[in-house]
DNA sequence: CATCTTCTGCTACAGATGTAGCCAAAGGAG
DNA sequence: CTCCTTTGGCTACATCTGTAGCAGAAGATG
């Protein structure tokens, strides 16, 4: 499932609250774009047509849910981005982000806390899979 | 910079091996895609356009160069993806990581000794910056 | 030089993306 | 039931992307 840079927009509001409708989304959006109303429908219904929201109607009004989880699309996201800018695996992508001198120190220093944490968990859980 | 999914190849091709002719690219490439030369020509063209590549001709050959190296176009598109996809910091992005079952467990210890590594260089160096 | 090959410069064109308008149908208000 | 508001359905259109062809200029070859 391949999201463009607008439909991750869109799907991040429905994510959050749904089921939604038009106007929801295009409330939820409001800091940040300023659609018209067409434009928000256009986007959940070009989505409802790729298969990542479900469409039912109650009355006149549309409804849409996610039909892929958000964990999905980021999966797939990373993957595609490892794979197009990173030369494949995930390892190269993290060995930028550790190699970055523009990472911030606070953001280094959460990523190693975050990696110590599953480090240990790992260790308990002895490797499931 | 932004580089669409045909441009990360082109570039991808030109880092590794620049100053680099249509003709070197295209062949470069042969294995992944299998464009026409006058495909290649366009895009490098396009990504001259757009600033990514610097365009010098010795006799009525074209060479391209990198005019945006390959750690700031990474970058970019990892801060962008961190930005649509997972709501701003980098942080949310590793944690994902970490959190994704399906990282394979030979991903995860690589990632883990680049942590570890990385931690020994950043205390030895008492963190400058 | 005449000819074959290779390049460049321009053009093309379908599909995706960003952004939105118009019109008729459905709902709500009096 | 009549009138205003909100919706949905369809259409539009500029730009970006992927993919390439054609024609004429520059180089190589005999």
């Amino acid at each position: 499932m391949r999201l463009s840079d607008a439909e991750w927009k869109v799907m991040n509001a429905v994510w959050e609250r749904h089921p939604a409708a038009v106007r929801d989304v295009m409330e939820a959006l409001e800091d940040d774009t300023h659609w018209a109303y067409s434009t928000v429908k256009t986007m959940l219904a070009r989505l409802a047509d790729k298969g990542a929201l479900s469409v039912r109607k109650r009355g006149n009004i549309s409804l849409f849910e996610p039909l892929v989880s958000r964990h999905e699309a980021r999966r797939s996201a990373l993957r595609t981005l490892a794979e197009r800018a990173f030369g494949g695996g995930l390892g190269s992508l993290v060995q930028h982000l550790l190699a970055d001198e523009h990472l911030s120190a606070k953001e280094r220093d959460e990523l190693r806390s975050m990696l110590l944490a599953d480090q240990q968990r790992a260790t308990q859980t002895d490797d499931p899979q």
